[in-house]
DNA sequence: CTTAGGG
DNA sequence: CCCTAAG
């Protein structure tokens, strides 16, 4: 392969090979479409779709970089997110920390303009620099409607090819090439409403309720093959800082597209892929555990051609009859779980401007380096956003229990009492309990140190939150979605709001996440230096066993030293020798006594004769002449 | 997992 | 302390 011959010279200045590219033959006459169904999809699994297509055709991974923007002023806080994938593009993007995939979604169904550039994944940065965009697929997004476009930088020529990739077959209607010569109904920006109506009357969504085939497609796709757990162990790396066994299980995701990627030599860019695959996993099956709803609505892709967005496809969100009902009564009593969509003076904007943390508690060792701390608490801090967080709304002071209240039921559309709203942030209790059972040190040996395992205590999160009744008609923001004058008028319209009191604070301990994003940056441990008393210790006990045992050593004598490993020991013992033979003042730290040194000494040369003893009777033993 | 050694 | 090759 070529990528491999490449990256085995060493060569950084990368350049993508101009080999893998769509199949000449499909440039004049469309290819097969590949079958896809996008009718049950959310705006973003259509994207995911779309994109993953587009990979797969390219037999390349990819890094995903996107970039949006919105009129709601929450969508900055995510500008420039980027993603690496590798064949689970979807999978990581949805579970990436902080972004997960309702969250992501809830921000790509706001109005705007999301942009998502792939790029050939690489993994080192010097490489990274010199990766080319595989494609720009640049999605305006509205109340209903998501318009992807797909936009190849490399070789503009082969839109055609990729279009014919999406195909709904729900209603067995194939979307056109993009740019290609067809009306489909003059559809445009401004004849959404029209385009809805007529897809729902096709629609048979009674007959597919329920089904998520986003989510049994990519299931299948990110299986983890668990070929067994040899590299991965590499990982672990103390018993103390070890994965989790999930993340030892994953085995082989990326093996499907092992060929095509990259073999690097050098060990360090091995094993910071290594590490990335273990992330990755962990997304991957964090996504298959999520309940993937699609109850609220699904997607008919059609072209369009509409002079704004020609070379775009047209994906219409089509909301359930269900919602179509609501929308047309909205003061009925609507009680399904699908969220409404009505008009949008009547919707309720809500940005929320920051969580404040209240009381965040960190133990830690007084000789912990100011880099740990930092690190401690931002693992404690993203291993209570990524765990099992839920958002809790409050109406003056009471916490609106029933999820399925709509806005207006609840009484929050209502502008008088959005004073009284507030969001409140959640930990999952159990969540963060199971994982805090994996790390505890105790330290009966050396009380020198307070406990390791940092101890964080949290009260609920409040929401800051301002809300602003936004009234104007949005429909433009379809054409210009970074309209600066609408976020303008929105800033001046919000309003700050009283956060609400935190109920029931509850004490938690965590401790580091291994499935967080923190936790990909592996973290050394500590510098412990060894205590007098411990050298003493550690003397006596290899005085008695000898300098090859250091697993008895470490039972013998570090048995509640949580912290001190066998190894740790054997390399303890290497630096007493050392410096037990340098001169008195080139030895650095604590001093150690000087009788102990010796002992040291001595202990080191009775064991190694033993050991040359040893070594010569097993050398006559089997050869004995 | 342990040992032994280089980094 | 880290990382690994070997056993």
């Amino acid at each position: 392969m070529v990528f491999q011959k490449r990256m085995e010279s060493g060569s950084i200045g990368y350049k993508i090979p101009k080999k893998p590219r769509f199949p000449r033959s499909a440039r004049g006459k469309p290819s097969p479409p590949k079958k896809v169904e996008v009718s049950q999809m959310r705006p973003f699994d259509l994207l995911a779709t779309v994109a993953e297509e587009l990979l797969l055709a390219k037999k390349k991974s990819c890094r995903l970089l996107y970039e949006a923007e919105e009129t709601t002023s929450t969508i900055n806080k995510i500008k420039k997110e980027q993603f690496d994938t590798g064949s689970s593009l979807k999978s990581d993007v949805f579970d990436q920390g902080s972004c997960d995939e309702s969250s992501f979604v809830a921000r790509f169904v706001s109005r705007g303009q999301v942009t998502f550039n792939f790029e050939e994944h690489l993994s080192s940065p010097e490489e990274r620099t010199a990766a080319s965009t595989l494609a720009l697929v640049k999605c305006h997004v509205s109340e209903k409607n998501a318009f992807i476009g797909i936009h190849n930088l490399e070789d503009p020529v082969d839109l055609d090819a990729k279009s014919t990739a999406l195909v709904s077959s729900d209603s067995g209607v194939e979307i056109p090439p993009i740019g290609g010569h067809h009306s489909a109904g003059g559809s445009s920006f401004s004849s959404v409403r029209g385009d809805i109506e007529l897809l729902v009357n096709k629609d048979d969504d009674e007959n597919s309720s329920g089904r998520t085939h986003g989510s049994n497609m990519y299931a299948r796709a990110f299986k983890p093959h668990c070929t067994g757990d040899g590299r991965v162990r590499k990982l672990t790396k103390s018993k103390y800082w070890k994965p989790s066994r999930e993340a030892m299980d994953y085995g082989e995701l990326w093996n499907d597209d092992e060929e095509i990627k990259p073999v690097f030599r050098s060990r360090k860019l091995c094993y910071t892929r290594q590490r990335t695959k273990r992330s990755s996993f962990k997304r991957s099956k964090l996504f298959e555990g999520s309940t993937f709803s699609s109850s609220n609505g699904g997607f008919r892709s059609k072209a369009v051609s509409d002079p704004f967005v020609k070379d775009c496809m047209k994906l219409d969100y089509i909301g359930t009859h269900a919602d179509l009902s609501n929308a047309h009564g909205r003061s009925g009593s609507t009680t399904g779980h699908t969220p409404s969509y009505e008009p949008v003076e009547n919707h309720v904007k809500l940005s929320i401007k920051s969580f404040r943390v209240p009381e965040l508690f960190i133990e830690i060792p007084a000789n912990a380096t100011i880099g740990s701390l930092k690190r401690t608490v931002m693992e404690a801090v993203t291993a209570i956003l990524s765990g099992g967080l839920h958002v809790g709304v409050h109406l003056k002071g009471k916490k609106i229990k029933d999820d399925n209240k709509t806005i207006l039921q609840a009484g929050i559309s209502d502008t008088d009492k959005l004073d009284n709203l507030g969001f409140t942030l959640e930990p999952n209790l159990s969540r963060i309990q199971h994982h805090n059972s994996c790390i505890s040190d105790p330290e009966p040996l050396t009380k020198i140190h307070s406990t390791l395992a940092p101890a964080i205590d949290i009260g609920t999160f409040n929401a800051v939150i301002s809300a602003s009744d936004c009234t104007e008609s949005d429909h433009d923001s379809v054409h210009s979605p970074t309209n600066p004058s609408t976020i303008d008028k929105m800033a001046n319209n919000s309003k700050a709001l009283v956060p609400i009191l935190a109920l029931n604070p509850v004490a938690l301990a965590a401790v580091p996440l291994s499935n967080s994003k923190a936790s990909e940056i592996v973290q050394r441990r500590i510098r412990r230096p060894f205590s007098v008393p411990e050298v003493e210790a550690l003397v006596l006990a290899v005085e008695k066993l000898g300098t090859g045992r250091w697993r008895d050593v470490k039972l013998r004598a570090f048995e509640n030293a949580k912290h001190r490993t066998y190894v740790d020991l054997k390399d303890k013992w290497k630096t007493l020798v050392h410096t037990a033979r340098i001169s008195p003042q080139q030895r650095r730290g604590e001093p150690v006594p000087q009788e102990l040194l010796d002992r040291v000494l001595s202990a080191h040369a009775y064991w190694s004769r033993q050991q040359a003893k040893s070594a010569r009777l097993a050398e006559r033993c089997h050869r004995p002449v």
